[in-house]
DNA sequence: AATAAAACATGATAATTATCAGTTTTTACA
DNA sequence: TGTAAAAACTGATAATTATCATGTTTTATT
């Protein structure tokens, strides 16, 4: 059942993949494959990381909770992600919690191995350098988001960030399905008032809805209400 | 004029402190000192940057500007700070504007050395990658306090954070002096609804004011206020 | 020292968003 | 399959924050 890493596609999209064979062999011994029920967590926030999650399949929220007990979801993360690596990097408490919002495949790599190549391979350390870097620039981006766009604003950019990362079905629904309640916590916003944009935007013909599901019919248009030329 | 990095205190706090003694001659070498007067800035958003800058003396903020044409402050740089670091390491343009808050003085370092560096010592990625992990986190927590607190709480969050970091002169006021625009933009608020908030801590004997100068009278109330314990 | 420009400040009002209360629909599972 | 729990939704209202208009103070410059 457990496969091998020197045969894992999803190595290529992240920093695992600047490993020689010799230290990808060594991953690939140490490392315990998890099934991640949806709904599920992986690690929870202030929790000491004994190693990383290499992301094989299924996509989780990266979440804190802010004083006041509601959610802040900071990050979706792709298939082919490593997660986990900040905290172990750092030799810190997790800032974050992760939480599967499908069924999840992951590898767990203990910190060991981590660390070790780390200090050993310079390539690798640039890999997840770049990494890390990446990361930073779409914080900042986020916070700018946050900071001066309106709820709407934010809403129209989830939609086309979730149709052009996740895709759609032959119906034309995303792909990943969100809650409402998981959608109110990316955009930063009260439950209510977002499920009231939510109708706004159905009403305007710029999605649609089934249940859950949500298609995304105007692109365009929502990219520029985003943009703020509405 | 030029003094040595070798000899120069503020590399203690940043990753240069991993490089050699070679390593550090050449940067030493290489390295041009200037001087920033206030206002000015050290590059805008959008550049491709040719290298990084160490900060000897003065604080910077790093702002970017919204579609709306608004500035967005999301960090503060202090003493000792490399900036332009995530620009070089991912060969990317900077996605933030670097201007004076104060006069300063930064060392430019050409960003081959660096790069050479980060290939050759894997000791100096790691610096410079629990750096940019420490950045993330705070990143993170940024996006949560954006999404989730009021412009009270914030504004709340960050004379407490002036006075920390940067502390007071003798009688009481934030050494660090930002013009009510700066705030507001830290905060991420409209700079009249920032002056009211102002005029409004004062009224409760939380702050004090003289001219563009503040005084943070009760730290311990508004960390209260700052979370949520109104 | 005079003056223009920039920064600071306040009031009135409008827009945005949250909160509370309650209803309907969907989902999970005994 | 029935039923309880969870999620989705709607309305009324309140709180927060932005915008516009305008006046005052401070600062920089000649």
């Amino acid at each position: 059942m457990e496969s091998k890493c020197e045969n894992c596609i999803v190595r290529q999209f992240n920093s695992l993949r600047a490993l020689s064979k010799e230290e990808l062999k060594k991953v690939s011994d140490s490392k315990i494959s998890k099934k991640i029920k949806k709904g599920d967590s992986l690690f929870v926030e202030g929790q000491k990381l004994d190693g990383v999650y290499c992301v094989r399949d299924g996509v989780s929220k990266l979440s804190k909770l802010s004083s006041n007990g509601k959610e802040q979801i900071v990050k979706l993360t792709n298939k082919g992600e490593v997660m986990g690596q900040r905290s172990v990097v750092a030799e810190d408490f997790t800032n974050l919690s992760a939480t599967a919002i499908n069924d999840m495949e992951v590898c767990f790599i203990p910190k060991e191995i981590i660390s070790n190549t780390l200090n050993m391979n310079p390539n690798f350390s640039l890999e997840v350098l770049r990494h890390m870097a990446h990361d930073l620039k779409e914080a900042d981006d986020v916070i700018v988001n946050m900071s001066q766009k309106t709820v709407k604003q934010r809403l129209a950019e989830a939609f086309v960030y979730l149709k052009k990362n996740y895709g759609e079905d032959e119906d034309g629904f995303l792909v990943l399905t969100l809650s409402r309640d998981d959608y109110a916590n990316i955009v930063g916003a009260a439950t209510e008032s977002l499920i009231r944009m939510i109708s706004e935007f159905k009403k305007k013909g710029l999605i649609k809805t089934l249940g859950k599901k949500i298609g995304v019919l105007e692109v365009q248009a929502l990219q520029e209400l985003a943009d703020g030329f509405k």
